[in-house]
Order: structure tokens, then sequence, then C-alpha cells
DNA sequence: TTGCATCCTCTAGCCACTAGAGGATCAAGC
DNA sequence: GCTTGATCCTCTAGTGGCTAGAGGATGCAA
């Protein structure tokens, strides 16, 4: 059981400082020891939570969701029927977005072969942009999905 | 050329009024008329020029980009050489935001399909989440992306 | 005239960070 | 002992692309 600095925390999980700190800040790692020069130091226990999150994150669970995943771990003895389907819920939300974005490629493919070397008088990519009867498709993905 | 309402806009364009008259903050949308009682008039280009930019937007590109394409089709005697350039990198960024989705969507179906009836101590879920050695590749989707 | 819809401006909130100011402390080398 | 540079601290504000709400003015129909 070793003590860590957040520099080292952040080294070891590739996690940065910042977010370190923010994660504390949101409540979603625990307000760590302190040194008497008012440092901050974490236990492997901190760094496995830090995994977890990170883990979390990268798999695209919103924070709210990482919350409630984190209290399941810290209860055993809880059903984790919730676990379930947070996951589950994740799943199709990606899935979704996948499928948004596909639609998009398509109609954006169109848009780039017909790429042209003149004026933009002429230029078909303007073009389609400005009349959305060019589209093959709906697409009405939401910007925060396509951007 | 009839004049447009802020509303009557908002509703032929499937744009929110809000959305409008951030646009207008942002100079994506230029200083409309003003009536006596204040209120903004807009004519039938800026319409056009409103559902250039949903459409655009739609397809997932930036304001940053949608300006130069809005400045481009302002001028139509420019190469269009940059509009291509705008589109060709939007398809590979929608590109490899699909493909980092469809890692995680691997990643999240095996998390899902370890779902139990237990409790969290024996739950696939949480433990896949605890451990990244579970993961069968690597997976470092920033969170925008994924989430 | 009443009442509701629409409009105005301005400010603050969303998410998950990220960056920077302005300063304290530490560790290594000379 | 002194310098130098890395690391740490807190606090505030910025990112993108909107969205929501306060607090009020105006328009229009019954």
């Amino acid at each position: 059981m070793q003590a860590l600095s957040i520099g080292a925390l952040a080294k070891a999980t590739d996690v940065k400082v910042t977010t370190i700190r923010f994660y504390e800040q949101i409540g979603l790692l625990p307000q760590p020891l302190r040194g008497s020069n008012d440092r901050r130091i974490y236990d492997e226990q901190t760094l496995s939570r830090l995994a977890f999150i990170k883990h979390a994150r990268q798999l695209g669970f919103a924070v709210d969701a990482i919350r409630t995943l984190l209290q399941l771990s810290d209860n055993p003895d809880q059903s984790c029927e919730q676990a379930n389907i947070l996951a589950a819920e994740q799943l199709a939300a990606v899935d979704s977005k996948i499928s948004r974005l596909q639609a998009l490629r398509g109609e954006l493919q169109r848009v780039v072969s017909a790429a042209c070397q003149g004026r933009v008088s002429d230029c078909r990519v303007i073009e389609v942009l400005s009349d959305h009867n060019h589209c093959a498709a709906d697409h009405d993905a939401p910007a925060a999905l396509a951007s």
C-alpha cells in the first residue's frame, strides 16, 4: 500500500492531474488525505477507483451513470440489476449513434464525391449544402451526436 | 420576397427561435432589419442562409467550418478548393468516429452479455469495468466522441 | 379589456473537462 | 546555501453549441 502524489496517480492511470482534481470536485473521487504541505496523498484503492472511472468514461458512460456504478461497486451485496440496465442503455445509445453517423457518412460521401475544380458558382459541395432536396435520405442527427 | 418574423423563420426552417438569435450573435446570420417595435424582420435570403447552416450542422460541420462555407457561398468567384477540403475533412472525422464507436460497441457488447442476476460481488459488468485487462482490444475513444 | 402568444435583452446553465493566473513547495545539482 | 525547474496548491474562466429562465414589452383575437 504505497502513497502516491497526484502526479504519480496521473501517470499511473494516464488521467490528467487537472482531471483528477475535477473528479474529486464533482464527488467521483473521495477527498484524499493531505500531507503537512497540503498536498494530496493517494493510496492504491483510489488508483483502482480512478482506473474504473477512466474505463467507464472510455466506454462512454456519463458521469451520473458512473456515479451509480461506483456506488454499486462499493456495495457488493446489492443486486446488480441496475448495472446491467446501465450497460444495456449505453449499448443502445452507442448503437443509435453509429447508425446516425452511418447515415451521415453516406450523405457526406455524396457531397465529397461531388467535389469540383472550378469556382464556387459551380461547386457541388456548396450546392448540395444549400439545397436539402439533394439529399437521398432524411438525416436528423442532432448536432451533439454529429459533431 | 416576403417578410418573416423570427417565429415564422423558426417554423419554416425548424430551427428554434433562441438558436436563430444565437446564430446572429456569433455572426453566422447577419443583423436583420428591425421593425418599429424592435422586432427582427427576415427575408427569404436569410431563410436560405439558415437552411444552409442547418443542413451543414446536421452533417456535423463545426460552426467555424460553416463560417468558411458561408463565406465561400457568398463569393461565387472564389475557387471552391476549400469547400472540397472541408467536406473531405468532415468525412474523415465521421469515419474515424464510426470506427471508434464500433470498437466501443464490441467492448460494450461483451460487458452487456456478461449480465448476471446475482449480487454485485459476482457481477461481471462491474468486474469488467474494474479491470481493463478484460478488454479484448485497446479502446481509447476520447470522452467527447464516445458519450 | 382580457388574456395569451410572441417578441425583446440579458444572464446563467449544460457536459466533461481544460487552461491559465498567481503563488508555494520540493528535489537535485553546483 | 543557492539556484533552477518540476510539481503542487486554489480559484476563475473558457470550450462548443446551444438551452432555459427572468423580467418585461408588444401584438392580436374574442
